[in-house]
RNA sequence: GCGGGUGUAGCUCAGUUGGCAGAGCACAACGUUGCCAACGUUGUUGUCGAGGGUUCGAAUCCCUUCACCCGCUCCA
């Protein structure tokens, strides 16, 4: 399926717009059309009716380890700036970074360093970025390269004192980029915010900084305490929220897929420590599953473990659900959820002030400025637990799945996406654009049409329509030749269409049609209420 | 961020050398028909992505800019 096909439906039947379209849109935006947002809701509905509102939680679930409790929460998209310090998202989505006009590479300029180096008459600051594992012999071969010297005359170049960091050279003329080949190819260092930025208060200057959220999950374990005090749920248990997320990505592109507002749907999951690994399987292979469930087939997703390497050391697992979207390379997967296993890392930041993510000591420490004392402050309130029955008090473990509700949409919509023959009405094949939403999550749940305007048949099936409007979204159309309306409600992914005939006037049986197999049968007019609940709890 | 491509009706696209803004589909109304995009008649739809320039005249040539697609780069 090529991916302009899709955007094109998805634009004519109202799944997707661009935002602000008339104005010529904005790079990272999207709106949600009519029929996206029936969509995009029941994603988001059956995804906390699943977790959340209809989790039984006095039986094990099928691979838990025990009993668990879930509830929910709902909390702002801007929060106490120190938030986002202690959280660890202030330091790694804010840098200031430089960027190679001549390589096109982009370096965080705290993370480049070099040294004053001298030979043939010329000084320049030869340079090595974060990406380099020996900064020292990097720096040497970038020199050595730079003057055109051979190894064997290293003792030509005359260092000026140590490796010093970039941010310490204010004139950039005569640095030389770590992967460059001249001189002055460095821009200015400029201010990155992957957060979005923003001011309290209408007179609000740079300390009234605040920031919009770049995941949900922060406002858990900030209200970790509140919900303790409020509900008595004990651990192991679960705070799920569903809600807008905000990043200035660099590069927004494939659709919605990387988009700089968006909605996550996330699960703090809190657990003892002696069980969290097993808790972090039950997660990954939950959330796996429910993907299945909800009409992803098995061959296009794949669970992929991170490295040990990929994943930060105080974690003891991550993996992302992946799913083959139609404008990655053949064997490529994107990412639809992402569930880490985070240790205690937040609640512990939270208390005592950021932890320092190197750091290798067990429980991880505190990062320290120069002077110290906590590089970000915590809450300094107590986010431990006790276990009212053994009376042991420790800092919950953290599993997080964390799914994107655009990506999860996105991914639904390519795999609804299908063109197959039908025959029109002289029985010639004609291609056929049909969405093939699982019931569950399909806009609209059924179309009522007489199959003509007259001899009261509309009567009859408004009758229908009204019925089954008291449980679903479902719609009724008498416009035009019944064809037609079967197709418009294809490319909809309408999966049934219920049509009042001339039989029906006499025998009171309508039929129903269904979208895929494009099979008819007849049912009591009176049943239709149940026959299409049983067709769509399927 | 870099390179390439694209942008004309709701959708898909044509538009010659700079000379009246087009087609198919869709959509609406009426009629006929009566189960898979039907037929007939009638009708609606345009800041030609935006801004500027050249020109008697610009969808077309030039500059700037925005958006989308592809390839790099980046990706918490």
């Amino acid at each position: 399926m090529e991916m302009d096909k899709l955007v094109s439906l998805c634009k004519r039947r109202g799944f997707l717009f661009q935002s602000s379209e008339i104005y010529g849109g904005v790079n990272g935006f999207w709106d949600y059309g009519p029929l996206g947002v029936e969509l995009k809701r029941n994603i988001k509905d059956a995804w906390w009716r699943d977790m959340v509102t209809g989790h039984d939680d006095l039986t094990k679930a099928e691979g838990a380890p025990e009993p668990y409790e879930m509830t929910g929460l709902d909390c702002t998209i801007i929060m106490h700036p120190q938030v986002w310090k202690c959280s660890g998202h202030y330091d790694l989505f804010h840098d200031y970074m430089v960027d190679c006009r001549q390589t096109n590479k982009r370096y965080r300029h705290d993370q480049v360093s070099g040294r004053w180096v001298e030979a043939k008459d010329k000084r320049i600051f030869a340079t090595a970025g974060s990406d380099s594992d020996s900064p020292e012999e990097d720096i040497t071969r970038q020199a050595l390269k730079f003057f055109g010297l051979r190894n064997k005359h290293i003792e030509q170049l005359q260092w000026d004192g140590g490796i010093t960091p970039l941010t310490d050279i204010k004139d950039f003329s005569q640095v030389l980029g770590p992967h460059a080949k001249e001189l002055g190819t460095l821009t200015e260092p400029r201010e990155f915010n992957l957060m979005f930025k923003t001011t309290l208060g209408a007179l609000g200057g740079e300390e009234d900084a605040a920031f919009l959220r770049p995941e949900t999950a922060q406002g858990i374990f900030v209200n970790f305490k509140n919900v303790l005090d409020s509900t008595r749920v004990k651990i192991p248990f679960g705070i799920a929220q569903v809600g807008k997320s905000f990043r200035n990505e660099i590069t927004p592109r494939n659709f919605t897929f990387r988009s700089r507002e968006f909605e996550q749907m996330e699960i703090e999951f809190f657990c003892h420590p002696d069980s969290s690994q097993k808790w972090y399987k039950y997660w990954r292979d939950r959330r796996f599953q429910w993907y299945l469930d909800m009409g992803i087939p098995e061959g296009k997703l794949i669970l992929r473990e991170h490295k040990p390497e990929e994943r930060a050391h105080y974690s003891i697992g991550t993996a992302d659900i992946e799913y083959a979207f139609p404008f990655l390379a053949e064997g490529e997967y994107g990412e639809l959820e992402g569930i880490s296993h985070r240790g205690d890392f937040d609640l512990r930041s939270h208390m005592l002030g950021k932890l320092d993510p190197n750091s290798e000591a067990t429980p991880m420490e505190v990062e320290l400025n120069e002077h110290g004392k906590p590089k970000y402050r915590g809450s300094g309130k107590d986010l431990t637990y006790r276990d009212e029955i053994t009376n042991e008090k420790y800092t919950p473990h953290v599993i997080e799945p964390s799914a994107g509700a655009d990506r999860a949409t996105l991914a639904l919509l390519c795999e609804a996406y299908t063109e197959d023959e039908a025959p029109d009405d002289k029985g010639k094949m004609k291609t056929r654009i049909v969405m093939k939403f699982h019931p569950r999550i399909a806009p609209i749940k059924a179309a009522v049409f007489p199959l003509v305007k007259r001899d009261g048949m509309p009567e009859m099936a408004k009758d229908i329509y009204r019925a089954l409007k008291k449980q679903w979204n479902v719609f009724y159309d008498e416009k035009g030749a019944v064809g037609r309306r079967y197709r418009r409600q294809d490319e909809a992914g309408t999966p049934f269409c219920i049509t009042v005939d001339g039989q029906s006037l006499e025998d009171q049986t309508v039929t129903i049609r269904h979208r895929d197999t494009l099979e008819q049968w007849r049912v009591k007019a009176d049943d239709i209420v149940g026959e299409i609940s049983k067709l769509i709890n399927v």
